[in-house]
DNA sequence: ATCCAGGGAACCC
DNA sequence: GGGTTCCATGGA
């Protein structure tokens, strides 16, 4: 089994290795020009991705540590080094199918992040019925419009950096300009805005519903009281923001991977909420319980990738 | 042109 | 309980 690790490579970089940038999270915006090159801002530091090769990158920033956590620390976290590949699928899965198990060796290293709640939240409320990029291109507008521009940069970095709006920007945005960043659609703002005054106010205590001890149905159960938040936004909010690795989104890719696949229910549109949850019940059942969701995000990948002929970003 | 893209909710019976 | 329609827009 490959050691995961970081290296200092110098003061504000370190190496991340036996990982795979796959540019599953929507804050990480992809360089225009060069290949390879990712840039975000973490706790107000821009921050840039370098792939090295194909499972190893550097990770450059101005900051000598991020929410007062060194570089190093705060990375093997955020990449969730803890988690090696070969813990995903156990034997029973590999006996059962091999074929499969074959066809995930090239992501080996393909990590679920873990992000800042609230940013997740965001987020992936702009992840309903459209395309990647189209949620990309919110995302963007967000930042643009109600984030900060860093001070300073990174070698590398020659547009400007926006960090992401903080819960406070966006629950006294102007409805106009939140609408249009948010693809034009007034009820998805409107989600957003409310969404971004309760955690503002306090009254969302994203940090709170973060406890790993909290039962995954009271977690599900807080998130989806929101409005514009289904059960499939409230796991990846849990799975992508809150480190639940035990959550399991179910969107149109998971449900046909899952016919195709296992033959979990059969080819059919429209996922109603008894079936979704009787789905991933099942899914969950094959998967094991502890890290369920993030396999999935494996065999999600895998599915777009080797099966739809899809980009990974 | 037609269909789909990491859904959710209001509304129908 | 389910099924249908709308929201919105860019890319294939």
């Amino acid at each position: 089994m490959r050691s995961n690790s970081i290296t200092i490579i110098r003061g504000g970089t370190v190496q991340v290795e036996h990982t795979l940038f796959s540019g599953q999270s929507f804050v990480w915006n992809k360089s225009n020009h060069t290949p390879g090159i990712y840039s975000s801002v973490i706790d107000g530091s821009s921050v840039l991705i370098q792939q090295i090769n194909p499972t190893s990158f550097s990770v450059t920033t101005g900051a000598n540590n991020l929410y007062g956590i060194p570089l190093r620390r705060f990375f093997e976290r955020y990449f969730s080094l803890d988690i090696a590949t070969q813990m995903l699928f156990d034997e029973e899965f590999h006996t059962r199918f091999p074929e499969l198990t074959a066809r995930l060796l090239y992501l080996e290293g393909l990590r679920v992040l873990r992000q800042d709640p609230y940013e997740t939240l965001v987020t992936f409320m702009c992840a309903q019925g459209i395309g990647m990029a189209m949620i990309r291109r919110q995302v963007s507008m967000l930042c643009r419009c109600f984030g900060r521009e860093t001070k300073e940069g990174v070698n590398g970095i020659d547009t400007p950096l926006f960090s992401f709006p903080a819960p406070s920007d966006l629950a006294g945005a102007d409805p106009e300009l939140l609408r249009g960043c948010c693809n034009n659609n007034s009820v998805r703002a409107g989600n957003i805005r409310e969404a971004s005054r309760l955690v503002a106010l306090g009254k969302l205590d994203l940090q709170a519903l973060s406890d790993p001890s909290l039962p995954l149905s009271e977690l599900q159960a807080e998130l989806t009281a929101l409005k514009g938040i289904g059960y499939k936004i409230a796991d990846c909010i849990a799975l992508f923001g809150m480190g639940r690795f035990d959550a399991f989104p179910i969107d149109t890719h998971v449900e046909q991977f899952l016919s195709a696949w296992f033959g979990i229910g059969s080819h059919q549109k429209g996922l109603s909420q008894k079936r979704y949850l009787h789905l991933q019940e099942k899914a969950v059942d094959l998967l094991g319980t502890s890290l369920s969701g993030y396999a999935g995000h494996h065999l999600f990948h895998c599915w777009r990738t080797t099966e739809r002929n899809m980009k990974a970003f």
